[in-house]
DNA sequence: GCCGTTTTCGGCCCGACTGTTTTCAGTCG
């Protein structure tokens, strides 16, 4: 699929058009370009070969012939054209927080400034100063600019904020003040990673509620503290806003913080052709205030539906809410169970009891253990005797439960030539077998896909666990055709998992709605080896949702009994 | 460059903040 690299090329060209003072909203059409083309569910090549291009909102007709340009030759000449004169370092100033493409523009014509070197070289010799529109302000700015952008951390694993919020939320809710308190931003939306946390209050006193959260337990700077808006940095080493709005405008606001921007660009697009106005302040017909006490006032006054925070990215979603058709998306109390987790027998160290008893502390009528297999040996993975004591022992647990069931499965591991380690008369066994790959990581594509094929085909394998191997902001994960593992999914009746864990997340949220939409099944599941880790099974919920799936797309909201025979259904 | 229940031309999201060019452009979210 070459969708990203032409998304990539689109916001390329958006970045060094906007460099160059072209219209704005020429560049607004590129980005938007690359937002839907990255954003698609579908190869672009297939439908450049359907000629469907345009059918694409945003695409039109000029960007339809630059794909389709890319697509046969390679190369984009509008880029190349774009690009003539003018570095891709130079583009990369634009990065450096307080620089636009009007300065970095100027800069380079006025000093020659080609990239960050030269930037700094002419900070050094004071040659900033004088030139139109910089001031002292501007230059010290500057100079803060470029030492945030050399240590600007990465945006951090939903994983790691979300404890942060839930510990800022927990420590100012018992302030009388405040009304509201709500997390916003890419946070509420679940997005994988998260750039700053964003948490809206409405109460009254501004001031004193915003003394009280600078001052919390974690908190180890204070960036600003005003009236209605207080930012720190905590020990996580991630930045966190606390806005303080009034009583009447927290849903108008909390719809604005929530975001994407894109999509609410989209809303208010809507907005202004049937002559209303959307801000944080509320939503106007004229000058008149027609809402913004609730969230929902904004999208009702729009004539569609609420749309939840976890599918805000403008990909289709106000368009099924305006139809009525958004999707009645799966919740965290539909989790009947944990489908990936690991004991003391293996790499885990809780024992099965622990297990057990922390399952049903979460509500879960089941749980599966689901050690690894012998030949990861790094994970002290169980030989096949093992594995039989391993049946014996939650056989006989399994009768002091009530209403609650431990079952018996394995994490077998897809050897380099596509086999299994256990061999089937022991998966026979078992109630539910997950299969990953944990070794060759750098296979060529064609053999990784068709090793994971080969584990989808083998009717014992019931779900394909991490499918793509990536570890957020480490590793990409290996090279898979997750089209054809999607196929073979779908044909075999083959499950397919949401990894929760903070640093997999994989399935990732559009990879779920393409399962989704081939109607392969899903399974959320955590991965946890230790108790304290099975928490994450929110993280897992939230991609899903991200991924418009329902109840019914993910099999364990599933009864036991309907879980056991789904897979079981395989064998026959 | 895209798009159409006022439109095939003339629009295209909104507001705050900052610094500087003292009336507004640039940047950001």
């Amino acid at each position: 699929m070459k969708n990203h690299e032409i998304a990539a090329l689109f916001e390329r060209i958006a970045n060094v058009l906007e460099l160059k003072g072209e219209n704005t909203f020429r560049i607004n059409s590129y980005r938007k370009a690359a937002r839907v083309i990255g954003d698609l569910t579908v190869d672009v090549e297939v439908l450049a070969r359907e000629g469907k291009l345009t059918d694409i909102p945003g695409i039109g007709e000029g960007t339809a012939e630059k794909i389709v340009e890319y697509i046969n030759t390679g190369k984009m000449s509008k880029y190349e054209e774009a690009m003539k004169g003018i570095s891709e370092e130079t583009v990369n100033l634009m990065q450096i927080p307080g620089l636009g493409p009007k300065t970095v523009a100027m800069l380079h014509k006025e000093l020659g400034i080609v990239g960050l070197s030269d930037l700094e070289n002419a900070l050094h010799a004071d040659k900033l100063k004088g030139l139109f529109g910089i001031g002292d302000k501007k230059i010290e700015n500057i100079v803060k600019g470029i030492e945030l952008f050399k240590t600007s951390q990465q945006r951090i694993s939903i994983g790691m904020a979300y404890p942060v919020v839930k510990r800022i939320i927990e420590g100012l809710r018992h302030n009388p003040r405040i009304k509201n308190i709500q997390a916003a931003g890419s946070l509420r939306r679940m997005k994988e990673t998260v750039g700053d946390i964003d948490i809206l209050v409405s109460g009254t006193a501004g001031a004193d509620i915003v003394k009280s959260f600078v001052n919390m337990k974690g908190v180890t700077q204070i960036l600003a503290a005003g009236d209605t808006k207080g930012s720190v940095r905590v020990e996580e080493g991630v930045q966190a806003d606390l806005r303080v709005v009034h009583e009447d405008e927290f849903g108008a606001a909390l719809q604005y913080f929530t975001g994407s921007k894109e999509h609410n660009i989209h809303l208010r697009e809507i907005a202004r052709k049937k002559g209303m106005k959307i801000s944080e302040y509320g939503i106007f017909r004229g000058d008149k205030k027609i809402g913004g006490r609730l969230e929902e006032d904004i999208y009702k006054a729009l004539g569609m539906d609420w749309i939840p925070p976890e599918l805000r990215e403008n990909r289709g979603e106000i368009e099924a809410a305006q139809e009525g058709k958004l999707p009645r998306l799966i919740e965290l109390s539909d989790i009947k169970g944990d489908l990936h987790n690991h004991s003391n027998w293996s790499d885990g160290t809780p024992t099965f009891e622990e297990m057990a008893a922390h399952a049903m502390k979460m509500g879960y009528k089941y749980l599966v253990i689901s050690d690894h297999s012998r030949s990861l040996h790094v994970a002290n993975g169980l030989k096949d005797d093992e594995l039989l004591e391993e049946i014996e022992e939650i056989d006989k647990l399994n009768k002091k439960f009530k209403g609650f069931t431990l079952l018996k499965a394995t994490e077998v591991d897809i050897k380099t030539d596509g086999s299994i380690d256990f061999p089937d008369k022991l998966l026979e066994k078992l109630d539910v077998v997950i299969a990953s790959i944990h070794s060759g990581f750098k296979q060529e594509k064609e053999k990784i896909t068709e090793r994971m094929i080969a584990a989808i085909r083998n009717p014992y394998v019931n779900i394909i666990a991490h499918p793509t191997g990536r570890l957020i902001s480490k590793r990409e994960g290996y090279e898979v055709d997750l089209d054809k593992v999607i196929e073979a999914c779908a044909e075999t009746g083959t499950a397919l998992e949401i990894n929760c864990f903070y640093d997999r997340l994989d399935l990732n949220d559009i990879n779920c709605r393409k399962a989704r939409e081939s109607g392969v099944m899903i399974a959320i599941s955590t991965d946890a080896h230790h108790v304290d880790q099975m928490w994450m099974i929110e993280l897992g919920v939230g991609i899903a949702r991200r991924g418009w799936l329902e109840a019914r797309d993910v099999i364990n909201t599933f009864s036991v009994d309907k879980l056991k025979a789904f897979c079981k259904k395989k064998r026959k």
